[in-house]
DNA sequence: ACTTGACCTTCCAGTGACTGGAAGGTGCAT
DNA sequence: ATGCACCTTCCAGTCACTGGAAGGTCAAGT
């Protein structure tokens, strides 16, 4: 299978691929004769891995980390549950973060009149400034 | 002021400022006779305001465009509150990405028992097989 | 006067995870 | 023989910084 059948396989784009490769996350591709890399249906596999993994937001090198669990048959799932509890975590944290962004910029939004008169509340506290009104976040 | 003092009466760290004027977010500071950067207390303003821009997780483009709106006197305030409501779309979207990712990884973190043995469903999913439950996901 | 140390300057490189594009080779059908 | 889709490598760009090297400047201390 060559490159593009793959990506087509894998849901992985060929340029995405060779990347993959070139950090080392997956073995360097057996070639054919003529130079192309050459994908059996254990790397569509391995792709297809790579990809869930990549959706549910963990980073490269915490991927190469599951891969090696994957292929370890002596693994304990106690390491695979701690790396996705940390990971868990890590979402967390962000979600909060970003509720909170969501918070302060609703409630400057609410407070802006958004016609064509030019005093704006959410410049304001952009600037650092007391907006109008009561309590803020 | 120097850059330094601007950068802790902005809380813009000091490389952060001279990036923000390389990429003409800033118009270039004016420069003492040794070539020192000179600061003025609106440049610090500017500063902060940029500052609370970026914590609420606007682009650096974005940025610029809200900086331009601020110092337009005759802007109008539906504008800012325009862009105020794309971004917080944007926020949201992100959120509901992060929630369904977390919940995906509880389910199968609960899924785990997480002891020495090898045998994780965590794995199984990633790697686009059925886990072992009997639930259908 | 000299040295130390904290500033400041510029420029280059690296981060993370790709993505786009140029320049050129290969395979197959017409 | 030609066209086209595929493959190859390598370089550059994205976003928003951040680190570091190499060197200039300034004020204080000895």
């Amino acid at each position: 299978m060559n490159i593009g059948d793959a990506a087509t396989e894998s849901g992985v784009p060929a340029k995405t691929i060779r990347y993959y490769e070139s950090i080392g996350l997956i073995p360097p591709a057996t070639r054919a004769e003529n130079g192309y890399r050459h994908y059996t249906d254990f790397d569509i596999e391995t792709l297809k891995f790579i990809q869930q993994s990549r959706r549910l937001g963990f980073s490269v090198k915490d991927v190469g980390d599951l891969l090696g669990l994957w292929q370890d048959k002596n693994r304990s799932s106690a390491d695979v549950k701690k790396m996705a509890l940390r990971h868990i975590s890590e979402v967390e944290n962000r979600i909060a973060e970003l509720q909170s962004i969501r918070g302060t910029l609703l409630d400057l939004t609410k407070k802006c009149h958004g016609d064509h008169r030019p005093d704006c509340p959410i410049l304001n506290d952009l600037a650092g400034k007391k907006g109008g009104g009561g309590t803020s976040n």
